[in-house]
DNA sequence: CCTACCGATCGGTAGG
DNA sequence: CCTACCGATCGGTAGG
């Protein structure tokens, strides 16, 4: 019965990502110092080397985290069966569940993961690679079946990427849309186009 | 007739900027020292001051400058007459234009301004604001001519603010599209949609 | 996880 | 723009 009062007890290694997650997405990489972290945490800079070996470790583990969540998600819309477009969707409402529900770390993963040294940068640069083979293929789906038509299947990648990438810049979790309202939204514009039926204005003075 | 001959003299505060937003947009705000720029700039770290004040006054002349050159490129576009569909296309250009060619100060403005003092960063949400304003009135005025139909003015600004600025990500001067062309091709999936007219794949087992 | 500390580097200054 | 430096802070360690 004792053991709801027992708090600020018991704290694990995910705590400690979780917190430095945290200030990395709210101030950087760079911009964090060991201290930061440790302060946040509770406890005296040098005794978070009893968890970790250094700070870019912490941070190689939360961008490879990232890596890992954005394709695990991702993976089993592409090898799913369907409707390449219900596909494409659910793609892009994967991506930006992960950016919303785990900010964060999608934010970290997305703008410090150039604070790496050289080794572990071509470790997270092969899973980026990986992720952009995932989409390809998803459009590719879409394609192939005829549901998506584009003479630009690259830069219909760069659009649906960027957008859900950008979403970490401006989403606030309370009051938003769901992500997969946000998705469909963002969906019903690519695909059917904001075009209206009004005629060109007329060249002045003609 | 010698004056050719008279190089690396004369520098200018306009190199000393240039070279500090490459290194700021390069490794961020945080992870440039003072010493890293006055090494680029040729100089020892103490002569810097001759020149500036402070790290953060480089960062703000910077941000400033991005802040001002996004509002300068987009302010004739939005005050000139015309067709609201070639406008919200020449809006694009514009700002894929600013990124693409003064990429190092565009990264800067748009990554590193969280980094300023409260007093400072309040100066550039007042012009980021600003700006936001100007895109709104872009659409208002394509949507107005019934140029642009849609239900979610906000979500088609969004979308096309995130691809206008994620490009500094991934573009490369060399050998990619121009500008205008890129803004041409976004546009034209953002316009048309790319919904084929293939019919939904039938349920499995139906 | 703390005490106590390390050498290196940080942004910045005085005086020329 | 250099010489010569400052106090503060950095990431990290030894020993408990």
């Amino acid at each position: 019965m004792s053991e709801g009062l027992v708090v600020n007890k018991n704290r694990t290694k995910n705590d400690l990502y979780e917190t430095a997650g945290r200030l990395f997405s709210e101030k950087g990489y760079h911009g964090t110092t060991i201290r930061d972290i440790a302060s946040a945490h509770g406890i005296l800079s040098g005794s978070l080397y009893a968890h970790i070996s250094s700070k870019e470790d912490l941070l190689f583990h939360l961008v490879d985290d990232g890596a890992d969540t954005f394709l695990a998600a991702l993976e089993p819309v592409v090898q799913g069966e369907g409707d390449g477009l219900q596909k494409l969707r659910d793609g892009l409402a994967a991506h930006i569940r992960v950016v919303t529900t785990q900010m964060n770390i999608a934010k970290v993963f997305l703008d410090d993961w150039t604070a790496l040294g050289a080794e572990r940068r071509k470790v997270i640069q092969e899973k980026r690679d990986r992720y952009e083979r995932l989409w390809n293929q998803l459009l590719a789906q879409g394609i192939s079946q005829g549901r998506i038509v584009t003479d630009h299947p690259k830069y219909l990648r760069i659009l649906l990427l960027s957008v859900g990438n950008w979403v970490y810049e401006w989403y606030r979790p309370d009051g938003g849309l769901t992500p997969e309202a946000l998705a469909d939204t963002f969906m019903d514009i690519v695909l059917h186009g904001v075009l209206g039926r009004g005629e060109p204005a007329a060249p002045s003075g003609g």
